[in-house]
DNA sequence: CGGTCCTTTGAGTCTGTTCAAACAGCGTGG
DNA sequence: CCACGCTGTTTGAACAGACTCAAAGGACCG
């Protein structure tokens, strides 16, 4: 942990820092180097604290008492998760499912002041509307698809969402993958197998693969698949200049 | 379909007409009364509208296309609906589970202006965190917990929810249940029934019931069950005055 | 009184889970 | 270098929960 490189944050989506008042500050700006399985703890309620994941990806996890999981999110390198996301019934956390570099922000010393401040209050809006999004979409898979459309769906939206050379990473294990998608980990590795043998995915690793035909994957799942796009009050919200971050 | 009476927005909490700029605009301002199974479309994407419940309660439901459905949400008087929760890939719509008044806004004329308007902004953020606060509790009910477990925190929530007089009101039928819970109105029929001969609760009707033991009810659900409350930084963004409208 | 819609109940099936065991990958230490 | 232990994965067999299909029962309305 320690003060934040301004030239790291070059992934970053929102921008948060830029509210921040002392910038620097070890208190109100830091940065975490976790490893797979560490965590961070996200305040109870009413924090004004900020997480964006600089490198690798998180899972936002959630526990019931009596141990059973549910990942809630999955967020990768740009994306921002916010204190208010958090409620106060259950445990939540931010835990790496792979090396992470997690930037934390506190702005609740000027909190009050954010409050009249439009370019604040769009990126806020932007963060949560975009999780709300997300979240929609996967109660449905969670609601209404079955354990192979749900799976399948899972690969190819990490599919879609990979920007990197070569094929697929998967960040996860089974037991994570599992508890994303409201399966148990058992099932999902069924559930692989099965989706390698039929060809729809070819893996060379339990962590690497590729789409051979991503068209064909499409007719197998109930929804429409596409690479994540801006609405107009987030572009707005987010339309500030990255040069001026990535220096 | 009439001109908005402002004595009947008593029940609004966002009181987003407000930044409707000529009020009362047949386009702009527009109040449906429906019956139960009627809907209101709402539009695919980028659309500045927004849906406000008066009285009765609305689903905000998702189809597939070989027509499984599921319910993303449930309004009741009072609650805000808008147009950015759409996605573009499903059908997204807002239907009567019961009689209903919706006042519909557009507020896409002056959208540009609003975006630098902070009361406005913080309204949005309160009524898109107030959804994505449901969303990701429901998230848990549908991925983690058990048949029981769904419609057992189902009809605790309602109750606790249930502010009129007398027993609690269902507003919905088993299908509707089901399409919420991930379930099937067969199951869901089953559950009520083991629930009724149990005595965790007792149905006077099929669609009115009473709780005589919440505390045991909270018992048998592995979640916390709290009266919905509001965080600071919704409080702040609804802080308007109720009497201003209330005329 | 008949018709429609919704609900309940039953029987059988299927999907996904549980429990258990074997297997593979990988780092550590002899 | 190999043996060892650890962790995560795969696979199997049995089980349980939820679904499908079907039929009967109620409530409501004309």
């Amino acid at each position: 942990m320690n003060t934040v490189d301004a030239g790291k944050c070059f992934a970053c989506e929102s921008k948060l820092c830029r509210f921040v008042p002392e910038k620097g500050s070890r208190l109100t700006h830091r940065v975490f180097d976790l490893e797979r399985g560490e965590r961070v703890e996200t305040c109870i309620k009413a924090c004004a604290k900020f997480w964006i994941v600089q490198s690798g990806t998180a899972a936002i996890c959630v526990s019931l008492p009596d141990g059973r999981r549910q990942i809630t999110g999955i967020e990768r390198a740009g994306g921002t998760v916010c204190g208010p996301m958090a409620n106060e019934d259950s445990p939540v956390w931010l835990e790496a499912l792979e090396s992470c570099q997690i930037c934390e922000l506190d702005l609740g010393a000027n909190m009050a002041e954010l409050q009249g401040n439009p370019d604040f209050l769009r990126v806020m809006f932007s963060v949560v509307h975009r999780r709300l999004e997300a979240v929609t979409q996967h109660m449905i898979t969670l609601g209404r698809l079955d354990s192979t459309e749900r799976v399948t769906l899972f690969l190819a939206e990490t599919a879609l969402g990979w920007t990197g050379p070569g094929p697929v990473q998967l960040p996860m294990n089974r037991e994570a993958i599992a508890d994303y998608l409201g399966l148990n980990a058992e099932t999902v590795s069924r559930i692989l197998t099965r989706l390698r043998k039929t060809g729809t995915f070819k893996f060379l690793s339990r962590t690497e693969y590729l789409v051979p035909d991503m068209a064909a994957v499409r007719r197998r799942v109930p929804v429409a698949l596409t690479a994540p796009e801006q609405n107009p009050i987030q572009a707005a919200a987010a339309g500030t200049p990255p040069e001026e971050y990535a220096k």
